[in-house]
RNA sequence: GGCGUGGUGCCCAAGUGGUCUAAGGGAGUGGUUUGCAAAACCAUCAUUCGCCGGUUCGAAUCCGACCCACGCCUCCA
């Protein structure tokens, strides 16, 4: 059996055979940035975790790197905008970033490098392409790559360049270039710049968006690498200037495969700033969503499908965190003295899980296998069927899938305004009140905590609560 | 204009020629449990796959036309 990736390039799915035995090099894309990402930003990043954590469970070794985009248009304008340094501005919300990427359980990856940090690579990459003649020099102290000279131009976003719509965009472009469509490696300095720039054999100014992703992948992981990612919207310009750039730098392949995940809609609408119909992980952790909904729903819809973003797909995707969260809880309580040891379930769970997700990171089927030993294990624990071992060997396997769902084990945040002190005692109140059968009484207490947004929950293990 | 993606039960969503009278999750319904609830558990829930035609012994799956939605071709995950 092999796995299968749906590769952007050639459009179809591949069978995925590593560069290196058992070793897997990726390049992820990072945020700009320049202001606190959505969620659809991290279904992305979401995509890329998942990849990664099946890639593991499968026995690979992933080295991930993922750019920080700290020097562009966007970051350069809006620290004018705000009157900081650039440098407050990204390191804010680079801040943010990272610790959204913790709230949502997302793997660290090994390297985050920063464009700012490799702008004499960058230099020597553009003088390469200029001394191979990829590239020329404008007036204004800018360099652009010429898509003419590399035949191989169009190929990953299976655009032609001669039937490309024009639109007006010659006009707001204030760049002169010799093609309509030949892009930026290098920018000629600007008063709008302020005080970003750098010195280069054109003169002072700034890397262009494109190049820093082809030199950091290169620096990190090599010319040649396995697996680049981003969402569809990475596609083009970026991933195809990238690729013309590292293969006419490097002259060698660049990348294997190509993967991309597709929108965040929110009313069937791609979720964006301009639309102002976007929502960041702060917004939803307000309204008192948990962590552990947000990402179910993100990452439990395939990633080349376009998902709908509700809010009442939050709370489904609790229901179903919580249905595995129990099971799991069931499984390490069972003490039942049944002759089943579950043997036949584990095996065909695992093998349907990754088939599945063996199949370009299905998912759906993968939840299938998943839930379908949720039930057989629950009917086998309530019918006292199973034996304690054959528990042991469901939650085994149970925690190795969730390698890749990492959603179990999710921490939330703990509300600030708790007082448990207060809980614990209304509870021992209401617990003293259901002795005597005074259940008006109890039921007050319940419904009295209910308004605070705090659940209970009658157990033969005594009365837990915990937050709606 | 060019290039794409998708339309499957009340909702979400797999399945891409026979084992599909269609997986799984949520909702609903019935039951177990409970002082009553909640949660949990069990059971049940599409002869049908946007529409029309065609190919085939056989189609949700292939082909053609059409309708609808969304995206890329410009910064964007």
């Amino acid at each position: 059996m092999s796995i299968h990736f749906y590769n952007t390039i050639s459009r179809q799915k591949e069978e995925f055979l590593s560069i290196e035995e058992k070793k897997v090099r990726m390049y992820t894309c990072g945020p700009t940035v320049y202001d606190f990402a959505h969620i659809g930003n991290y279904r992305t990043f979401m995509f890329e975790d998942l990849l990664r954590r099946y890639l593991e469970f499968r026995g690979y070794e992933v080295i991930q790197a993922m750019n920080i985009t700290d020097v562009d248009d966007n970051t350069i304008r809006r620290s004018r905008e705000k009157g900081v340094s650039l440098k407050e501005l990204t390191n804010e919300y680079k801040a943010g970033f990272h610790a959204d990427l913790k709230s949502l359980n997302i793997q660290p990856a090994h390297q985050y490098p920063e464009a700012t940090q490799y702008v004499s690579e960058m230099i020597e990459m553009v003088q390469e392409l200029e001394k191979m003649g990829f590239a020329y020099k404008t007036d204004d102290g800018s360099v652009y790559f010429d898509i003419g000279k590399y035949d191989g131009y169009g190929k990953l976003a299976h655009l032609k360049p001669d039937e490309m719509e024009r639109g007006e965009r010659v006009t707001d472009d204030s760049y002169e270039k010799e093609g309509a469509r030949d892009f930026a490696l290098w920018k000629g300095y600007k008063p709008e710049d302020g005080d970003v720039e750098w010195d280069s054999p054109w003169g002072k100014g700034r890397p262009g968006w494109h190049i820093e992703c082809s030199v950091m992948s290169t620096e990190l992981l090599g010319a040649h690498f396995d697996i680049h990612c981003g969402g569809v919207d990475n596609i083009f310009p970026h991933h195809e200037n990238e690729l013309a750039q590292s293969v006419c730098a490097n002259g060698s392949k660049f990348v294997n495969y190509w993967m991309h995940s597709e929108y965040l809609l929110v009313d069937n609408k791609k979720m964006s700033k301009s639309l102002n119909n976007f929502y960041t992980l702060r917004d939803l952790l307000d309204k008192k969503y948990p962590l552990a909904a947000i990402r179910w729903m993100l990452l439990t819809t395939h990633y080349r499908q376009k998902l709908n973003f509700s809010v009442e797909r939050l709370d489904e995707a609790q229901k179903a965190v919580n249905r595995l969260r129990e099971f799991v809880s069931k499984l390490a309580d069972y003490d039942g003295q049944g002759h089943d040891d579950g043997k036949n379930s584990v095996m065909s769970a695992k093998a349907d899980f990754t088939a599945a997700m063996d199949d370009d990171l299905n998912i759906s089927g993968g939840l299938a296998a998943i839930f379908e030993l949720v039930r057989w294990g629950n009917r086998a624990m309530d019918n006292e069927e199973l034996s304690k071992e054959g528990a042991g060997k469901i939650l085994k396997l149970v925690q190795s899938f969730e390698h890749v769902l990492g959603v179990l084990t999710m921490k939330e945040e703990p509300s600030p305004k708790l007082d448990t002190v207060y809980i614990e005692s209304k509870i021992a109140e209401r617990n003293a009140a259901r002795a005597n059968k005074d259940f008006a009484r109890s039921d007050a207490i319940r419904d009295e905590l209910a308004d605070q947004g705090i659940e209970l929950i009658d157990t033969p293990d005594g009365t837990k609560w915990k937050l709606k």
